[in-house]
This record gives structure tokens, sequence and C-alpha cells, in this order.
DNA sequence: GGAGATTACTCTGACTTCCTACTATCTGCC
DNA sequence: GGCAGATAGTAGGAAGTCAGAGTAATCTCC
């Protein structure tokens, strides 16, 4: 890749020192949320790669496989948004594309008028099946990272989850 | 209105036990992976809220805190790319904007008349500061993970870096 | 039963990012 | 010298996200 060749030294570590030496302060916290903001950029990037045969991106990707957990294959647009924690807009700009794929197709709630599902396609089905074998391939993006640090990434970010009220501490149950 | 009623239970932990039962597989790099996109995303609206006073977004003060940090408090766009690692595109566009601002100005480099250098104005060196104050009082966005949640977090996505060819840390080069 | 608040979705617009393509300039090799 | 290839920056365009406004339908409560 060109746009990016590899630095001699590692650019936050780098700004780790620079902090340090203005007395910035919380340069610990700098440090984590530099790494998690390049992270994202890094498993983004992969995993679009990843996905990128089947004409899928990750949203489009989370969006299908939510639908092919319930029972029916069928959600309201504002269930998937409270799901993947996104705006409105985006979901319908989401379920616009996938419509237009012939992945799911919008149809009216049985009883609530106000309400669209977005109900998965048995196209749209099959291929996110596909898509999700693909991701397991590459490991989600997550190559360079070994089991443990998987681990650690998973719990402390649950914590940072729980605090931005992503979803009030209960019992997951079984 | 709230953007996000929170979920009874945890979204990312309910999407692990359904990948688990469809047999899915890379459950817990799924689950890192999501759990780093959805942080990313709290971090950015955290970040960007705490910046949004100094009508500065996240890029754009990381922009400003890497001239402050150079002796002239000048460089080249190319190199601002490399160490942000961002798009010579989106530096051309986040110093368009820092430009707008007065906050840097763009200068021609004395000898390769192809670069242009960003050059921190006062308004920029003095804002970037105060900007940074305010972002150690948030923490960086991490308000609810501990000293050792923050580190382990550091320590797993330095790896994931690395792996990435983000840096060369003794590692050989291609 | 009906006024007012709430909820669901979409349209428009602003913003950020990236990609491709293009011009200008520099470097290396003959 | 002079030309091929690399490098620096920008323009135009596509995609994604969010926020605000608007419309339609439903719910709440008197």
């Amino acid at each position: 890749m060109a746009p990016s060749d590899p630095l001699p030294f590692d650019p936050i570590a780098e700004a780790r020192r620079n902090w340090e030496a203005h007395g910035w302060g919380a340069v610990d916290a700098m440090s984590a949320a530099t790494s998690i903001t390049r992270a994202h950029q890094i498993l983004l990037k992969r995993i679009d790669a990843a996905l990128e045969p089947f004409g899928l991106v990750f949203s489009r990707f989370e969006a299908l496989a939510l639908l092919s957990f319930t029972r029916t294959g069928a959600l309201p647009l504002s269930r998937i948004g409270q799901r993947l924690q996104v705006h409105p807009t985006s979901v319908t700009n989401t379920i616009d594309r996938l419509e237009a794929d012939g992945l799911v197709a919008r149809t009216p709630h049985p009883t609530d008028r106000r309400t669209t599902l977005a109900e998965l396609t048995d196209r749209g089905r099959a291929l996110v099946t596909e898509a999700a074998a693909a991701l397991a391939t590459i490991d989600y993006g997550l190559a360079g990272m070994d089991g443990d640090g998987i681990a650690a990434v998973h719990g402390a970010l649950r914590s940072l989850r729980a605090a931005a009220g992503d979803f009030s501490d209960g019992a997951p149950a079984p």
C-alpha cells in the first residue's frame, strides 16, 4: 500500500512522549483512545475488503446477520437501529441499499401501520451465511492479536459500553 | 430525545449467543471487533462533543497537536498524513478547514516546490492547548474504564497495529 | 371520543472519509 | 542535458453517518 509506508516508529508511542513532555495529561487515556480509533480504521478496512466480493460492507452485513437470527427473518427498522446502535437515518440508508440488492424486502407491519419491517429474502439469507464464513476466515480483521488480547479488549470495552448506557447491566439470560 | 434507550441486555453478548447457536465461528473475534467498532463510536461522539466549543473535531485536533509538537510548528501535508494514518485527500480537507478558521497557514516549502507546509498560527497554538486540556478532563472519552482496562486495550491493540504494518518496530522491512 | 404527546420512518443537507485521476515537481540513470 | 518514474498536493465523485424537519400513525389521559 503506497499511501502508508510503515513508519520507523510507533506513532502513538511518539505522541505519548510528546504528550508527557508538554504536560498535557491523561496520557494513558490518550494512547488508548487513539489506539481504538486506529484499530477501528484497520478493522473496517480489512472487514470491508473481505465483504467486497459479496457487495456488502460491515454495516449492511450486521443488519443481515441481525435479521437472520430472528425467527421470522424480519424486524422493524427502529429495532434494527436500537440493536446496531445507529441513527434511524442510517438504518433507512442501509435497508435502502440492501433492498436495492434484493437481500431484504420492506413489508408493512401487520398491526402498526407506522412501522416498516425489513424482511430477509432467500438470497439475503444465503448471502449472509457465506459472508459470515468469509469473515470468520479472516478472524474479523483481528489478525495480529492473540486470544488473551482479544479477550482483554472485549472485557475492557464492555465497561466502556456499559458506562455509555448501551445496556442496563442485567444478567444476560442463558 | 433519547438517542438510544438502553437495551435491557448487552447487544454484543446477544450477538455472541446467536453466533454460537448458528455455528458461525470466530465468536471471540466477532465480539472483540464489534466492541471496537462500538467503542470507537462512543469515543468519537464524546470527544467531538468536548471539542465542539473550540470548533474542532478529533481529526482537526490531532493535526493541530501534531504541529504543536514540532520545533517550527510546521510540517508538510504528506508527513501529517503519514503520522495520522489518513489518506492524502483527508489531509487536504482537514488543513482546508483549519486554514479557513485561521488556525494554520499553508506556506511553501523552502526548497521543494511540490511540497506545502501547514504552519500553526498563534491562534492555532493557543487553541490546541485549551482543547487538549478539555480532552484531558473527560479522559479522552474513556469514562467507565479503569486503569487496568485502559492499559490492556492499549497493549493488545498495539499488536494489531504492528501486524497491520503501521510501524516497523525492528521488524525487517519488505 | 378527542386533543396532545409520542413513535416510526424518510427527506434534505452538512460533514468526513476514501478512491481515482490529474498537474506540477523532483530524482536517478543514461 | 534529458527522459522515465516517483512524489506532493488537489479536484471531483462516491459512500457512509448524523442532525433537523416533516408526515403519518398510534398512544395517553381526561
